[in-house]
DNA sequence: TAGTGGTCTAGACCACCGT
DNA sequence: CGGTGGTCTAGACCACTAT
């Protein structure tokens, strides 16, 4: 836990890893306050202004909270968001009840879309985790992730009927700030109909999307399905979109489902 | 274009807005480089690091980019995003025509509802601008802005049938960095089918989405409704979705355990 | 080689917060 | 009041880019 001034990786990024590592162990606990930059600055030996630029981008990455006069905090459970998270919020704001089943979870060779989509070599594996969302024992949604193995390891060791970021976090140590999203609408296929207990017809909110650290790595990819009768999708957009849009498809057609 | 060093305003502030004036009236061109950190610290009387804090917000706010070793550039097409852009980009990319026609332009008293969402003061009026998306002639989407007449006095004088972002920070400097955004499925009123030109059963997919400039100023309100079948939405998500559901209207309790 | 942005230092003053 | 984060300075060395 000391900063190597003779590493080509820069003290500040040295720090915000050290930082990170001790919220993750839990000697810097969530809600509470971690020291202050001087005394950072004293602890391992740094300038006041390299120690505020490692809080400072830990900070603006959601890991920390500043207050001016107070002092600096670990965020309370950063995580939990999107697909899941905004639905299990709404779910319990109303009083119901979010459930998770594991319809199923395999290890498989990724196939060429995935090795694309995830910049992975040819013959790597990935975890397939197929889960159906509930809320008060109602199916709402179909969440399906595609993850490489080599990004978690022994995987089948957690509860994955929770929180993917928090178990990413906690356990891995990567710590996921944004995703590339798709969204669109499809129509149920008679299997999503089916496990979604579906008997008309409900038009279902497709939401695929890549999820990065803060790094840039692509840690896995998720298509997610709800219906669109029971839930919507909130979530707040910055504006780097115009990368994604020069790549995009502009779909006429079908969005298939498998 | 002096920076007031008595003035409660940070200087790194009052340069960032010095330098956004600049690149508005064109004196720093789009793809363009701008002075260099050490030049820009002698014509402004600041420091390198006070200079290097004003570049790094714009640069982080999409407007500059920076590459070591070469110099800080202005965006390229900073602008034409999300819903409109990544639309009408999209469709050209794809070598199709994007197209828009006015339905409807009035200026109105607030009521309550867009009194809240943008913090009004009652009574306050709001531009309410209603635009039909085309695509090769076909209509995809319908547009409806609900824009407050103080953030952009006499609007009529522009050409509203091509991008709000544009218009806003070329006529009136305010720059959008992100929105808060509500995805669902929606089934076509009547009007809608009409207005769409849809026959038959065509699910919408309904974006509603307040826009917000770096400060946080509540800029304007936009209900969006695509032809779910035509139309793919494609966005770049970060995690502060957690201040949405902090601020927002759908959550009851803390983001605790699972 | 000269210029750029990236990192880093060791100070300083300020406004704000809790006691 | 003492402590905190926010701002600011005037230097410095580095790795990178272009010529």
């Amino acid at each position: 836990m000391f900063i190597d001034k003779k590493s080509p990786i820069p003290a500040y990024f040295q720090l915000k890893e050290i930082i990170v590592e001790k919220i993750r162990k839990g000697e810097y606990q969530q809600g509470k306050s971690i020291p202050s930059e001087r005394e950072l600055s004293v602890i391992f030996g740094l300038s006041r202004m390299t120690v505020r630029q490692a809080l400072n981008q830990l900070a603006h990455e959601g890991i920390l909270s500043r207050e001016k006069g107070r002092g600096t905090f670990v965020s309370r459970l950063i995580l939990e968001q999107r697909n899941l998270m905004s639905f299990t919020e709404l779910a319990r704001s109303k009083g119901m009840s979010p459930g998770t089943r594991i319809l199923q979870k395999s290890m498989v060779r990724a196939d060429k879309e995935m090795t694309e989509l995830l910049d992975l070599k040819s013959g790597d594996t990935v975890y397939r985790i197929k889960r159906l969302r509930l809320v008060d024992g109602v199916p709402v949604g179909i969440e399906e992730a595609f993850i490489p193995t080599k990004y978690c390891r022994e995987l089948e060791k957690y509860d994955i009927s929770a929180s993917l970021y928090r178990i990413f976090w906690e356990k891995y140590g990567y710590y996921i700030t944004h995703g590339d999203n798709i969204i669109g609408v499809v129509k149920a296929s008679p299997r999503d109909k089916k496990t979604l207990d579906i008997a008309g017809e409900v038009p279902l909110l497709s939401i695929t999307s890549i999820k990065y650290t803060a790094a840039g790595l692509k840690l896995y990819y998720e298509k997610s399905l709800y219906r669109s009768d029971l839930y919507e999708y909130q979530i707040r957009v910055f504006s780097d979109v115009v990368n994604i849009a020069e790549n995009g498809k502009f779909n006429a057609g079908e969005v298939e489902d498998d």
